[in-house]
DNA sequence: CGGAAAGTGTCAGTGACTGTCAATCATTGC
DNA sequence: GCAATGATTGACAGTCACTGACACTTTCCG
C-alpha cells in the first residue's frame, strides 16, 4: 500500500475520533490502535498530531497555487485572487468533499492550537504566492512590483476569504456570493489598472 | 513582590536564554533554575512556555483596543486603524523598547510553533478589534455594518502591519513610512466616504 | 497568639514526540 | 533459487511540556 494510502486511512480514522471525542482529548495512542499499527508508525506517516488535520488543508494550497500560476500575467491581482479563491468554492460543490471540510473546519476551530498551526500555514502560503505574483509583476509591466504592498494586498484577500469562511460556513451558495461581496468593499482604491 | 513582577524576572532570564540557545532548545527547567525556582513555580506564573514570549504582546493588543476606542467615530474604519497602528510605531521610539522587541521578534520568526501562536493571538485581536467598530458603526451612520467585511476590513489593515514589519524590521524610521505607504495602497476603494 | 490564605517545593503521572535496535519483508543482482 | 540490500515496522527507552495532589512555609488579619 502506497504511502499516500495509509496517510489517509490514519487521516479518516483519526478525524471520525476527533468529530467523536475532541482534538486535545484524543491520544496518537487511540489513533493508532484505531488503524492498528504502533504509535511509532503513526509518527512516520505524520510529523504531529496536528499534521493528520492541517495536510489535507496542505493539498487545497497547492491548488490554490496552481490556479494562481495559471491566470492571465496582466489581470490585476485582486482578481487573479478572486479567481483562484473561486477554485475553493468550486471545491465546495462536490458534497462529499464539503462535508469532509466541514468537518475539519470544526475541529480546527475548536482547537486554539489547532487554529494556530492552522494560521501558521496559511501565513507561509501567503508568502509563496506573494513571490509568485513578484515574479510575475517582474516579468509584465502594470504589475504590483514592491514586495511589502504585494504581500499586504495578498494578506488583504486572505483576510477576505477567511471572514467570508468563518461568517458564512462552508454552504457554497452562502460562501459563494459572500466572498464576492466582501473583495468587492475591500478592493484596493488603487488596483482597478 | 508582586506578581507582575516575578513574571517580568522570569520572561527577562527566559528570552535571554532563548536568544542565546533557541527558544525549542531552551527547557522549562532551564529557565526555573535560571530564576531560582521551581519548574512547577514558572507554570504558576506562566500557563504555557510559548506565553512568556507572547505575553508582552498581549499588553501591545490592550494598548492598541485603547487607541482604537480613543478615534473619533465618524471616522473611516481605514483611517482610524491607521492611527491605532501608529502607536505601535510611537512605542518602537523607546530605544529600550525597541530593543526588546526585536529580540521578540527574532525568536518569535525563529521558531515555527510560536509563530503560530502569535499569529493565532493576532487573529483573536482581530475579532475583538472588529466587534469593537461594529459596535461603533450600530451608533454611527456612515460605517461599515456589515461584520463579515468589517472583519475582512481589519484583517486587510493587519496585512499591511505584518508585512511592513516582517520586510522593514523595526526601525521606527523605516518602519513609519514603510506603513503609510502599505496602508495607502491597500486602502478600501470605498472607505474614502 | 491562632488560624486562614497565598505562595512554594516535591513528587508522581500523562501525553507528544524522538532515537535506537532488531525483526520482517520486498527488491535486486547473481 | 538465493543471498545481499534497503525499506518498513514494532518494541522499548528516554526527553520534555504540562498537570494534579499534598505538604510546608510565610504572611496577614482578627
Amino acid at each position: 500500500m502506497s504511502r499516500r494510502a495509509v496517510q489517509s486511512r490514519i487521516a479518516r480514522a483519526a478525524e471520525e475520533l476527533f468529530v467523536a471525542k475532541g482534538f486535545e482529548e484524543t491520544t496518537v495512542d487511540e489513533i493508532a490502535a484505531a488503524v492498528g499499527m504502533s504509535q511509532r508508525s503513526f509518527f512516520r506517516y505524520f510529523a504531529s498530531k496536528d499534521e493528520v488535520v492541517l495536510d489535507s488543508l496542505e493539498r487545497l494550497g497547492e491548488e490554490l497555487t496552481a490556479r494562481l500560476e495559471a491566470r492571465p500575467a496582466d489581470e490585476p491581482e485582486w482578481d487573479s485572487l478572486r479567481h483562484s479563491f473561486a477554485s475553493v468554492v468550486d471545491r465546495l460543490s462536490d458534497p462529499e468533499a464539503r462535508d469532509h471540510d466541514r468537518a475539519i473546519h470544526g475541529i480546527v476551530n475548536a482547537s486554539p492550537r489547532l487554529l494556530a498551526a492552522y494560521l501558521g500555514r496559511l501565513d507561509r502560503l501567503q508568502g509563496s504566492l506573494s513571490e509568485l505574483l513578484l515574479d510575475r509583476a517582474a516579468r509584465n509591466p502594470g504589475g504590483e512590483t514592491d514586495p511589502v504592498v504585494l504581500r499586504a494586498l495578498v494578506g488583504g484577500a486572505f483576510a477576505c476569504l477567511q471572514a467570508a469562511m468563518h461568517h458564512c460556513g462552508v454552504e457554497p451558495e452562502v460562501f459563494g456570493p459572500c466572498l464576492d461581496r466582501t473583495m468587492a468593499a475591500l478592493r484596493p482604491a488603487g488596483a482597478s489598472a
